[in-house]
DNA sequence: CCGCGCGTACCCCTGAAGGGGGATGCCGGA
DNA sequence: TCCGGCATCCCCCTTCAGGGGTACGCGCGG
């Protein structure tokens, strides 16, 4: 909000960091405060440099943008990341983002959409190139929909077998569940029966396999710890 | 690429569908065939239209755009939805995108975006909202970093140890996987007691529950069926 | 007012899973 | 060359999970 944007520019390629610096130089409300080569030189640069913005190649000598971004999480955590990249990789898009990435873009990208994008995760925000996007929904879409056989069957259960659903799918024994549910584990041996008829199932592993493909539990979901 | 692109605008609200008709009429390129107040008239213009993009609003009576937007891909699966949305749900954002929508934007989008946007899916792009984008990347980050403790510990595991735990993480008892591998059931027991030994688990439940969490295993991914 | 779904609880019995050993052959590195 | 890791196989024994059945109180709707 106050003043321009600081911009660190990291990238192997030294055509590509004068291009960007040419590019973004033309806005006022954008200051580049540094370059880096490489991963390594750029985790040192942001740590120094405090920049708002980094914008970040994947493809890089000695520590790769991915391996970076990690690594800035650390250091410079205020910094947000905005990876660049001439090719879309699936890889690359989904380790960018768990490590932390605002944002993803191609380097095909036009001048006036990169600098709309470095003031949009500036600001907090986070944003795709719109190939990137379809690639990061096809994933949304095609691996989250729940089989609807199954996931039809898991609305059959009553409200307190999803409780011990749950606590199953969470590596729980039936005596640890009972002691969490405060209950006698004859009952949740009861509420395993009708579970495992309910859904056509033959024992506890595959009521687990159940729950995550359905999404009643969802890897990295919380659920304690 | 020929001619201006068709747009179906669907949304119960009489103000909006005047608006978007308005902001949509100033763009050359964009050609509006036809307004509907709810999902179930939306599905039956779009039949009738064939329009390139239909703009969709999430909340609707009778039907709401989810609903709407699963039944145009069997309906009219060239249309594109774009859905419109004036608050940010994380369920309907994720239930949209399963659903088949290729973009989701919030109402609070500037008109140029707005018309830019349409473009954009009616080249066969995606794209989200940015207060949307970050909604999403949060998933994908926060959801798939596999735990770095348990993950470590997977690489412990010998590459047959390996293979018994992806079919112990599809739900296979000991026999099955005895079968599946064209070993003795004796040596799978083997196995199975190194790999709770190596990750310090109990039971095959948390091994499942293991395999999963770290990503060895992912909710949808093909396995077998 | 009665039935039914739900949550609770118990019994008996079988079979699978897991812990504790021990053993073989193969292969690659010290 | 010999040792160690790996995959394979075996036995014994204990525990737990599941399948069968039964039961009882509660609340809600017919």
């Amino acid at each position: 909000m106050t003043g321009p944007v600081r911009v660190l520019i990291v990238d192997d390629d030294d055509l590509m960091r004068a291009g960007l610096r040419a590019v973004l130089s033309s806005d006022a409300s954008i200051d580049v405060v540094g370059e880096a080569a490489d991963g390594r030189v750029a985790v040192a640069s942001a740590r120094a440099l405090r920049p708002d913005v980094v914008l970040m190649d994947v493809r890089m000598p000695h520590q790769d943008g991915i391996a970076a971004t990690r690594e800035l999480a650390g250091v410079a955590p205020a910094a947000r990341v905005l990876m660049l990249t001439t090719f879309e990789d699936d890889d690359y898009v989904f380790g960018a983002l768990s490590a932390g990435a605002s944002g993803f873009l191609l380097k095909r990208t036009r001048p006036e959409q990169l600098i709309e994008a470095i003031h949009t995760v500036a600001d907090g925000d986070s944003l795709l190139s719109p190939s990137v996007t379809r690639t990061v929904i096809d994933r949304i879409a095609t691996a989250s929909p729940p089989d609807p056989v199954v996931a039809g069957r898991l609305r059959a259960l009553t409200a307190r077998e999803r409780d011990v659903l749950e606590l199953v799918a969470r590596g729980l024994s039936n005596a640890e569940i009972a002691g969490e549910l405060f209950v006698e584990e004859s009952t949740v041996k009861t509420h395993m029966k009708r579970i495992l008829a309910k859904l056509g199932l033959r024992d506890r592993v595959q009521a687990v396999v159940a729950a995550y493909e359905t999404g009643l539990v969802r890897p990295g979901a919380p659920g304690r710890e």
